[in-house]
DNA sequence: GCCAACGTTGGC
DNA sequence: GCCAACGTTGGC
């Protein structure tokens, strides 16, 4: 059974047009213990909706784990480490923060309940909702 | 641009 | 080891 997640990111720092264009790249920069402790518990092949932070506040693709926690070398202190994630597709038509707020079965999201978490445990439940919202 | 939430730092 | 001060994230 594969696990789901969410990774956020600021599109001014990287967004999923520069992701797609990579095919699949590195989630270096996570500075966090909690969203540490995810990636360390990812799997190669367990997927992730990819959300855009600030301007765009939306679910705009999946990407599945490609390569599983190894050190981040933009980390001087050697505590932090990242994940690969490859691109699986882009979604029709994206999730907004607003339409998963509206939902009251997603009410128990972490997106929802700890905004600034930048990777996140997504329960199946809530991966199907979302995903079938965007058609 | 503001501010709430929350993680981290540093003085004691 | 506690906690106040401070910085950052991210929604509004």
């Amino acid at each position: 059974m594969p696990a789901y997640w969410l990774f956020k990111s600021e599109p001014n720092t990287w967004s999923w047009d520069q992701h797609v264009a990579a095919g699949t790249a590195e989630w270096d920069g996570v500075r966090n213990h909690q969203a540490k402790n995810h990636m360390i518990a990812m799997k190669r092949g367990d997927q992730g909706m990819f959300y855009h932070s600030g301007k765009d506040k939306q679910v705009v693709g999946v990407v599945r784990v490609a390569k599983t926690y190894y050190p981040d070398p933009t980390d001087k202190t050697g505590k932090f480490g990242m994940v690969d994630l490859e691109v699986v597709r882009t979604l029709k038509s994206p999730v907004t923060l607003a339409q998963i707020k509206a939902e009251p079965r997603l009410s128990d999201m972490v997106l929802v309940r700890n905004t600034r978490l930048s990777v996140q445990p997504v329960e199946p439940a809530e991966w199907k909702i979302v995903l079938a919202m965007a058609k």
